[in-house]
DNA sequence: ATCTATTCATAATG
DNA sequence: TCATTATGAATAGAT
C-alpha cells in the first residue's frame, strides 16, 4: 500500500516512524468514522504517540467515558474503583429508603390500602389518631393564644374608651394643652390598672405564624 | 476499495451492514495493531455494533483502563471525576427528596409541628381526616365481611343443629344406616332452605387478610 | 466463507 | 509539513 511493501515491525528511523504514525493515525480515525456512519456502529478510540502525544476519536452523540462504562459493564471487569461503588451502593439505600417512606406516606394519606392486612390498617390508624391528636392541639394551643390576644385588645380598647371620654369631658378650650393633658390621663389611667391586666407585647411575632 | 465506489453514509439493508461491520470491524483492528508496532503507540479501540456487540483492541503490555486513566489525564477535562460528580449529585437529589418525605412523615404523625404556621396545622389536619376516613372506611369494609362471615356461620350452625336434632330422634338402633341417612337428612335440610341462604365459600382467603 | 474488480491508503520521494 | 504517485491493502459486491 505503498510505493513498496513494508514489514510490520517498529521504524527504527525516528522520523520516518513520525510520519507514518501521522498518516496512519488519521487513517485509522477515518475508518472509524466510516464504520459509525456506515454500520450504525460506535466507536472509542485513543491513540498515543510514542512522543505521549495523543489523538482520539469517539463516535458522536457519546463520550469515551460513556462507551467505557458500557465496556466496563460488558467484559464484566470492575474498572470503576471502590469509590464509584460505594456511591451506587449509597444511591442505591437511599432510593429503597425513599420507596419505603413513599409507601409509608401513601398509606397515612388513605392510598393504597386495599392489599394491607388488619392489623396493619389498625397500626396506621393509631398513627392518623396520634397525629390528629399532636395538631390538634397545637391548635388549640392557638385558639386560645387568640383569645388571649382579643381579650388583650378588648383591654386595651376599653383603655382608649376611658381616655377619650377623659378628654371629651374637658371641651374644645383646652385644645392647646392637648398633648400634654392626654399624657397625663394615660399616666392616670395606668396608675388605676393592676400592671398584670395592661395590654404587653406578647408573642410578638404571632401574627407572622397565624 | 471494492466492486464499486459507496458513499458514506448508513447501509441501510441490514445484512449487508453487518457483513460490512464484520470486515471494516477487522480492518480497523488490524490497522491499530500495524500503528502499534510500526510507530511504537499505544492505542485502545473499542466497537459497538448497532446489535449491542462489543469488540476491543488494546496495544501490548496496557489495559483498555490504563490507557483511559492516560487519557483522563491528558485531555485536561476531569471526566473520571465528572462521573462521580454526576453520582454525587444524584446522592445529593434523592436525599433532599428523602429528607422532605421524612419531615413530612413526621408532621403527619404529629411531631415537630410547633414551627408551623397555622395554615400549614390546618392543610396536615385535613390529610390527616383524609387518611383516616379512608382507613375507616376499609375497615368498615372487612368489619361488615366479618359480620357476613358469621352470619353464614351461624347458619351452618343451625343446619348441623337440624341435622343433628334429626339423627337424636332416630336412636341408636339405626347406627349402621347411619351414615346413608344422614346425606339424606342433609339433603332434605338443603330442600327446605333457599339457596340464596345456604352456606357457600365467599372470600375463601379471608382468613389471610385479617 | 471465498473471490476479485475496484477503490483507497500510504511509502517513498520531492 | 505538504503534494505527488506508484503500489499494495482493503473491501463491495458477487458467488
Amino acid at each position: 500500500m505503498g510505493r513498496g511493501k513494508i514489514e510490520i515491525k517498529r521504524i527504527e528511523n525516528a522520523s520516518n516512524r513520525q510520519v507514518t504514525y501521522s498518516k496512519r493515525k488519521n487513517g485509522i480515525i477515518k475508518k472509524a468514522k466510516e464504520i459509525t456512519v456506515l454500520c450504525d456502529a460506535q466507536v472509542s478510540l485513543v491513540i498515543f504517540a510514542s512522543s505521549g502525544r495523543m489523538h482520539e476519536y469517539c463516535s458522536p452523540s457519546t463520550t469515551v467515558v460513556d462507551l467505557l462504562d458500557k465496556y466496563h459493564k460488558q467484559s464484566g471487569q470492575r474498572l470503576w474503583d471502590a469509590k464509584h461503588e460505594n456511591l451506587s451502593k449509597e444511591i442505591d439505600r437511599i432510593k429503597k429508603e425513599n420507596d419505603s417512606m413513599q409507601i409509608e406516606l401513601r398509606h397515612l394519606k388513605g392510598e393504597d390500602i386495599s392489599s394491607l392486612h388488619h392489623t396493619e390498617l389498625m397500626a396506621i390508624e393509631e398513627a392518623l389518631d396520634a397525629g390528629l391528636a399532636a395538631v390538634r392541639k397545637k391548635q388549640m394551643e392557638y385558639h386560645s393564644m387568640l383569645e388571649q390576644n382579643e381579650k388583650m385588645l378588648d383591654e386595651e380598647f376599653k383603655r382608649l374608651q376611658f381616655v377619650l371620654q377623659q378628654e371629651m369631658a374637658m371641651g374644645e378650650n383646652a385644645m392647646e394643652m392637648e398633648n400634654a393633658y392626654h399624657q397625663q390621663r394615660v399616666r392616670d389611667y395606668n396608675s388605676q390598672v393592676p400592671f398584670a391586666f395592661r395590654v404587653q407585647p406578647i408573642q410578638p411575632n404571632l401574627q407572622e405564624r397565624m
